[in-house]
DNA sequence: ATTTACCCTACCAATTTAGTAGGATTCAAA
DNA sequence: TTTGAATCCTACTAAATTGGTAGGGTAAAT
């Protein structure tokens, strides 16, 4: 009942849900393509059509994905014939903070409680008495705690 | 100097930091709003104006918000001189879930792990193999356990 | 030399965000 | 009962982001 009326409620903003925080696909086939190379019996090369067609993945937007991903040395790549994409180090070493951070950017929601990419908010005077910096700090730690504490590995079935 | 590198990367996608998961601006001007307005000594009406002022909000798009928030029973309003919003409920009553369902959408980052509004992803034959899956999961809870243990109360200072 | 497959840039439609504009409605006080 | 104060509501919009596509260039294997 609360539900209906939250999914249909005209708040003039359009229809409800799925506004921000969702993961993009970017980062969700970035995440399937480690997953599935991380998943192949021996570290040869895989051709990015293989992963593309297995992940049920645009072949042309993967390949930019993956070109990202061996930017920031996760995957190591092989030109022509029997060439493709392979990962570079061993699942367990790969931790989901660094997945995360590479294909979704910052782990924080906000600005002024990101670790990495730190930036004071222009409208907020006093950062220790805002409602949304103590709120989004809580968030922030638990999702690290999350990502820091999973790594390929473990999400690999 | 790996952030140097994630910074500047060129990866067809342009300038990295900041990209999905941000809170909008809705969200983070209901909040602080709601924040204003519990903190305030007694529940007399407090007007847009003033709130939008103190807040440093635009005040016609805290207008549309206060609406929200008005429309899914956490403030009331009184029209005409004297007018505006004030709290319905106490801040200990209210919990971030409620509030961030309201202005940001489900918690979850995939639909496939929401709680309200489940939907099984198109591309993804088996829900239990797949690692976003089984990754956002974790993080949803992670996040239920913070809105759920977070009042108002909590985040006033 | 030719085929295979990654590398790279540029472009694009649809959607979302963060508003703005302008008035209608309601209420209280003069 | 008029006037002004304040919320209510609809419609529009510029800028940014997303999720791609198009079209080659380059390197490597056979």
């Amino acid at each position: 009942m609360v539900n209906w009326l939250i999914f249909n409620e005209t708040n003039g903003f359009g229809k409800f849900p799925y506004l921000s925080p969702m993961l993009s696909k970017k980062t969700k086939y970035g995440l399937k393509a480690l997953a599935f190379l991380a998943s192949q019996p021996n570290r040869e090369p895989v051709q990015i059509a293989e992963v593309a067609k297995h992940e049920n993945i645009s072949q042309k937007f993967l390949e930019s994905i993956l070109l990202t991903l061996r930017r920031n040395g996760f995957l190591g790549s092989k030109k022509g014939k029997g060439g493709g994409y392979y990962l570079i180090k061993s699942p367990e070493e790969i931790q989901m903070t660094a997945v995360m951070r590479v294909l979704e950017g910052p782990i924080a929601m906000v600005p002024c409680v990101s670790l990495n990419f730190y930036e004071k908010c222009d409208d907020c005077p006093d950062e220790t008495a805002c409602s949304v910096h103590k709120l989004m700090l809580k968030v922030r730690d638990a999702n690290l705690e999350v990502y820091r504490n999973t790594t390929l590995a473990d999400v690999i079935s």
